[in-house]
RNA sequence: GGUCCAGUGGUGUAGUGGUUAACAUGCCUCCCUGUCACGGAGGAGAUCGCGAGUUCGAUCCUCGUCUGGACCGCCA
């Protein structure tokens, strides 16, 4: 077997070279005493004409077989423009039967009609896919670069152990029982965020790892169990410093990879706008329809839903504008407000505009003036719907964001192959939870709190803000990263505000806790979603189309049919008993 | 843990309280020298996810169960 070409790489200034090649058949057109081939392999497919060479053998081929083409290139009469090698074709003067194939139970091209599981359980013919491939390859081209452009700034590739300590507080872990230590249990890591500091701490300076993270949560389209984190950190930097590393390296992908020049000095975002601007922490601005605040037009109101909103502490009125929205049907509406209650809001106020006069249930409610001054501060036109939620400001935000987004995808305002990135910064450090009557940390315990604010820690933490950002990419958290605290008093002082005991920070974090007495350097850093960002960047529906071999959405895998239970003897090993 | 949706030839769908279970594609056979999603003729291929119930009769209705998908919770 000597392969002289692939099937991707003839053009018309081959014509009359011999060539031999190799590929699975992804078609035949059998016109009789005319047979067409068409023979794919990684780089194309490339048509192959049997005359009067057809023989049994020929005739014998079917889909899926590997063939060995012997031929001559010609060029052809009438040209395929539609294929990149349709200026030529192959005449076969030879073909050996290379291997056989069964009937596949799924046609291999890109538009397939197969349904996910089928994909997953037979995931090496769904990878033949021209399409597939593409993504996987695109999604290789993203980590080169990345790669690439880290190691020529200083950033050295360390590997941080996938076998750790469990530490509880943030996502579940997958934990793996030691054989060695009877009833003791390693995690697998969920994010490398620990070791990293330490990097910082021993003085490398400039951490990457393309590291695999696993964590045992709830499937998502845009989440896996297993999935692939560029980890980076970096001392010495200021927040503006590195994210304007992290964005030379975002614009390099972008011309490397898409072939698009994206522009630095990406927009910064207070968390605050992004929430009260487009109702999300990680907003899609390739469009409008942002929200408007009109909390104080109804402060004093006989509508028992906003004043009820306004009961609440913070509680807020968001709406938004859907220009010539009025003939929306019920249905339509309706379906909207089903998209606000499962986002964290009991309903959404619908009104329209017609006639200069507003329509709705709750219109009956409202002032002569609280109307007019709806109108003007929404700057809304005739025909017009008006959607209105009323909750906790964070609640109203979120659910009418989720409201925008369905707009979005409804009105079909944006194209997957746009792309607009931004940072959302200034988040708040500390989050609480009115259930538990406690603040939580809204990054991780480890995020630094903006300087000029350290002495409300201990005034109003809630306050707080933090140097936090997330890069965002069409709606889409595609990194998220923080500067991290470096003076061990800040980090005692975190610690004890989300609760925790000097034993539990000795249990959990002690080790890490140590580290920092030896002179610990300012350091910051930032994780990309790998998977996430090619997802976004290959217009890919779900996170399981740009990983080779994923988990379905409840957590197996259809191709090994893992998780899967094992033998009595492995289990005595590890010392481990089922219980039910 | 919850909500919603789906399960019918290999694949993807339609459909009905009594049918010869339909369509597309794929597959098989034959015809065809310029196709490129080739075309034409014919053919095979389905215990309608599983279990129970209602009924004279269930693929269809009810309940349960399993599987898959989207989302909420969860993902520091």
């Amino acid at each position: 077997m000597n392969r002289t070409h692939t099937n991707g790489e003839l053009t018309a200034a081959n014509a009359g070279q011999k060539v031999v090649l190799l590929g699975w058949v992804a078609r035949r057109r059998n016109l009789g005493s005319l047979v067409f081939i068409d023979l794919r392999d990684r780089t194309g497919i490339t048509q192959c004409v049997f005359g009067e060479t057809v023989n049994q053998l020929v005739k014998d081929v079917r889909n899926e077989y590997i063939l060995e083409i012997t031929g001559t290139v010609e060029l052809r009469k009438d040209p395929n423009v539609k294929m990149p090698t349709g200026q030529i074709e192959v005449k076969a003067e030879s073909i050996v039967i290379v291997n056989t194939a069964e009937l596949t139970p799924m046609m291999i091209q890109d538009d397939t009609d197969a349904l996910e599981d089928t994909r997953l359980k037979y995931r090496y013919l769904d990878l033949r896919r021209p399409i597939m491939q593409d993504r996987l390859i695109k999604r290789a081209a993203i980590v080169k670069t990345m790669r690439n452009y880290l190691d020529d700034h200083g950033f050295i590739d360390i590997e941080t152990p996938m076998l750790t300590k469990s530490t509880p507080e943030g996502s579940r872990e997958y934990l793996v029982p030691s054989r060695v230590h009877a009833g003791e249990f390693y995690a697998l890591a969920q994010s490398p965020q620990i070791f990293k500091q330490m990097l910082m701490i021993a003085g490398l300076e400039r951490y990457y790892q393309i590291a695999r993270c696993f964590r045992d949560e709830d499937l998502r389209a845009d989440r896996q169990l297993d999935f692939t984190q560029v980890d980076i950190e970096a001392s010495f930097l200021s927040e503006a410093e590195f994210q304007l590393i992290i964005e030379k390296m975002v614009v390099k992908v972008m011309k490397e990879v898409i072939g698009r020049d994206q522009k630095l000095d990406f927009l910064k975002l207070p968390f605050a706008d992004a929430m009260n601007r487009f109702g999300s922490d990680k907003p899609d601005i390739r469009y409008g329809l942002e929200l408007t605040d009109v909390t104080d037009i109804f402060t004093e109101t006989e509508f028992a839903v906003f004043a009820n909103a306004l009961a609440l502490p913070d509680g807020s009125l968001k709406a938004l504008v859907v220009a010539d929205g009025a003939h929306f049907t019920r249905k339509e509406t309706d379906a909207l407000t089903e998209v606000a209650k499962k986002n964290g809001t009991k309903g959404l106020v619908v009104l329209k505009l017609t006639d200069g006069k507003l329509e709705g249930g709750a219109v009956k409610f409202f002032s002569e003036t609280q109307q007019e001054a709806l109108i003007s501060r929404l700057n809304a036109q005739n025909h017009s719907l008006i959607l209105v939620t009323a909750d906790r400001w964070e609640s109203a935000c979120n659910a009418l964001g989720a409201v925008r987004t369905a707009l979005r995808d409804k009105l079909q305002l944006v194209s997957k192959d746009d792309f607009a990135f931004l940072w959302v910064v200034d988040f708040p450090l500390l989050e609480y939870n009115y259930e538990d009557e406690r603040f939580y940390a809204r990054h991780h315990p480890f995020t630094r709190p903006k300087e000029e604010q350290l002495h409300l820690l201990d005034t109003d933490p809630g306050k707080v803000l933090a140097s936090a950002y997330d890069l965002v990419l069409n709606g889409f958290e595609v990194a998220g990263g923080s500067l991290r605290i470096y003076d061990q008093k800040v980090q005692e002082k975190m610690f004890e505000i989300i609760g925790f005991t000097h034993q539990q920070i000795r249990e959990r974090f002690g080790f890490f806790v140590d580290a920092f007495k030896y002179g610990t350097p300012p350091h910051g850093g930032i994780a990309f979603g790998l998977d996430r960002f090619a997802m976004v960047l290959t217009a890919s529906d779900s996170i399981r189309d740009v990983i080779a071999f994923p988990k379905n959405a409840s957590a197996r895998c259809p191709l090994t049919e893992a998780p899967a239970k094992v033998d009595q003897k492995q289990l005595d090993e590890l010392h481990i008993a089922i219980v039910k």
